[in-house]
DNA sequence: TTGTTGACCTCTT
DNA sequence: CAAGAGGCCAACA
């Protein structure tokens, strides 16, 4: 397989990616929301994952936006549920306290040692295989 | 309007 | 083994 020619079409402008008669709703950021939502109490997920139950694995960089805009949301998004593939608590210098998402999770019965999820393989819950796919 | 940054992930050198 | 670069889409300056 010839190694993707990553040149960024240029031509692509895109088009307004904006439907005055669809519904707006219909966002990234919504999706991402929905499937963090699901997440089960006691289980965490990361970015790349839900990324990867999107459909574009390259696209976890959105995910983390998206949580960011969670906060600005009307919907209450468990965000402290999503960390990084490391399980490294990434975000938690976001929240309203650095320590804020540690509490969260700890009160889920999630350990969290050095800002890292213990057991995060265990704890791991991956939305392609729960959903099945 | 363009350009840069961002709670990431993966491959390549 | 460690470090670098590439890529995604959206918001901010």
């Amino acid at each position: 397989m010839p190694k993707r020619t990553t040149k960024k079409n240029s031509t692509t402008t895109l088009k307004q990616s904006k439907q005055p008669d669809g519904p707006p709703e219909r966002n990234f950021f919504e999706d991402v929301w929905d499937v963090v939502r699901l997440i089960p109490k006691g289980r965490v997920s990361s970015y790349g994952a839900i990324a990867n139950y999107l459909g574009t694995r390259m696209s976890a960089r959105m995910v983390g936006w998206a949580m960011n805009a969670s906060f600005h949301a009307h919907i209450k998004v468990p965000a402290h549920r999503v960390v990084n593939r490391n399980g490294m608590l990434s975000g938690k210098h976001h929240f309203s306290t650095p320590t804020l998402m540690q509490e969260l999770l700890e009160k889920e019965r999630i350990q969290v040692k050095d800002d890292t999820v213990v057991n995060f393989e265990k704890l791991f819950w991956d939305p392609a295989k729960e959903l099945g796919l």
